[in-house]
RNA sequence: GCCCCCAUCGUCUAGUGGCCUAGGACACCACCCUUUCAAGGUGGCGGCACGGGUUCGAAUCCCGUUGGGGGUGCCA
């Protein structure tokens, strides 16, 4: 329990975590950490939500995945909406018996033909003065006062709406049911917040909400509308188009501190980024240095790309054991889990992904007397110099010949050097290591690409290794189709 | 339609009137290093939407234009 500024965060469970909710949330948690308050997490269980606790769940997952610990002492709830049911019908009777709202029997088809006729838009205020009794099927509507709101936004500034232009919006509705707007600020003064941090979609929202919170008699929170998250067609990030779920990067591969430090450079650079060449911060770092002040005023487009960037140096700099605990996680549960810590300081600042893991060892794991998969293409790439396949046969001799004791990865480097040494290219010039390992990669893993080759020799073992070196060598002696 | 917000390299940004010939990060390209690929190093490409003001001086302040986005429900 601290008893600094009240933040909240408030989610609607759907079924999945949207990036955009994950850095408000980041923002909010930054600031509450910061200033020694708390962030209140409530929860919108609508009905549908309630048959599906899951979906709860899966938010305190996400929140927990990016290090918003239901543990924290800054931390507080989750709260369920339902809690402050009577809350809002109590506060539609304050804000009714105080003449602030008023009863209206119009229903949503006829406030649309008024408008028609009267070539307007919205509700009119047609019952303001007709003095309704509340009655089944009356909604209530809050009585906009004359002049203007002004809403201090601290990313935005003062923005000052005109109050003729918002109409007597529904409170309540004809069934009795409280709008969500009410709901929302009723559930924000119940949970005595103070400062409300979300995205810039709810701005045209707030001096409605800000309106009801002075009719309310409450001071109004500080407000902060951050950018929105958009796609490449600068659109907001939407569930049905975009891939939007926190929860798929996870799985992904992605790690929570690369989520984290990514989402946060979104509309707003730490300082000193600048001087450090990087953008790269640890939590500490930019909950410490992050101010609503300096959050840039655009939206921000999701790019995956940089994501992936930030995420390959954050699995460079993991521990060797966390990186094989991790990565080994994302194996099939048949592979040597000793075999693939022998290789794993050499894929470990190769990978993009955790996930990619497996795909980058797979050689390895096939098993003995299986050979894997073959690129035609790199294979016929590598074996394209004359020298090629004596090399390749020479190599294989060399290898098979040496004693097991030897077989490490700098002898093994030392020997193909030596033979190549034989060799010249076709305009005479010596034969390069990083040519004279090509056939001898594509012919051990199928690939003209992988980790370090005679490391992965090494961990392969000599009598695998000799093996598929003489299938190749078999299969470099094929004759090649006629043309 | 009405209301609101926004506008610096492809992308994310630094920049709050002179330090800007506009800086960094990601991406891209080239070279170096090198055991392929990465990583690292060096260099390169590339931007203040437009038009008016204000000012000795504008990316920065003001107005307009254009463009983009969001909101506008008896949805949440």
């Amino acid at each position: 329990m601290t008893n600094g500024p009240r933040f909240r965060f408030a989610p609607s469970p759907t079924g999945s975590f949207h990036v955009g909710g994950a850095r408000t949330a980041l923002h909010n948690w930054a600031l509450a950490r910061r200033l020694g308050g708390t962030l209140v997490l409530r929860i919108e269980d609508t009905d549908e939500a309630r048959n599906r606790p899951e979906w709860t769940e899966g938010i305190i997952d996400a929140l927990a995945w990016i290090g918003i610990s239901a543990d924290d002492p800054h931390f507080e709830g989750p709260i369920f909406q339902s809690a402050y049911a009577d809350a809002h019908v109590a506060a539609a009777q304050r804000l009714y018996e105080a003449g602030a709202a008023y009863y209206c029997d119009l229903t949503g088809e006829q406030v649309q033909q008024r408008a028609k006729e009267l070539g307007t838009t919205g509700y009119d205020g047609y019952s303001r003065d007709r003095g309704l009794e509340p009655g089944p099927g009356r909604v209530l509507r809050f009585r906009v006062p004359d002049g203007s709101t002004v809403v201090c936004d601290a990313v935005r500034g003062e923005v000052e709406f005109d109050n003729s232009t918002i109409e007597d919006f529904v409170l309540v509705r004809g069934n009795g049911t409280p709008m969500f707007l009410l709901a929302n600020v009723v559930d924000d003064m119940s949970m005595e917040i103070t400062d409300v941090v979300r995205a810039e979609e709810h701005l045209p929202n707030t001096p409605k909400q800000q309106m009801l919170w002075e009719a309310l008699g409450h001071e109004p929170p500080r407000w902060a509308h951050v950018p929105v998250l958009v796609n490449e067609q600068r659109k907001k990030l939407s569930k049905r188009r975009d891939k939007v779920a926190l929860e798929s990067y996870r799985d992904d591969g992605i790690l929570a501190n690369a989520m984290v430090n990514y989402l946060m450079t979104l509309g707003w650079t730490p300082p000193g980024a600048e001087e450090a060449g990087s953008e790269i911060f640890s939590w500490a770092d930019l909950e410490a240095a992050f101010r609503l002040e300096d959050v840039n005023r655009s939206p921000a487009f999701f790019d995956e790309k940089k994501l992936i960037a930030f995420n390959k140096a954050y699995i460079r700099d993991l521990p060797l054991d966390e990186f094989v605990d991790r990565a080994g996680a994302e194996l099939p549960d048949d592979w040597d889990r000793e075999r693939f810590r022998a290789i794993a300081p050499h894929i470990q600042e190769r990978l993009e992904r955790l996930s990619d893991a497996a795909g980058a060892v797979d050689f390895l794991f096939v098993g003995d007397g299986v050979d894997p998969e073959l690129d035609e293409a790199s294979w016929t790439k590598a074996m394209t110099p004359e020298w090629s396949s004596s090399l390749l046969g020479d190599v294989t001799a060399a290898y098979e010949s040496l004693p097991a004791e030897r077989w490490d990865a700098d002898t093994l480097k030392v020997t193909i050097e030596d033979i190549m040494g034989r060799f010249t290219t076709e305009t005479g010039g010596a034969v390069k290591l990083g040519k004279a390992q090509a056939p001898v990669r594509v012919a051990v893993t199928g690939r003209s690409v992988g980790p370090p080759l005679f490391e992965s020799l090494e961990v392969l073992g000599q009598a695998e290794s000799v093996r598929r070196l003489r299938a190749a060598v078999t299969r470099a002696d094929e004759p090649t189709a006629p043309d």
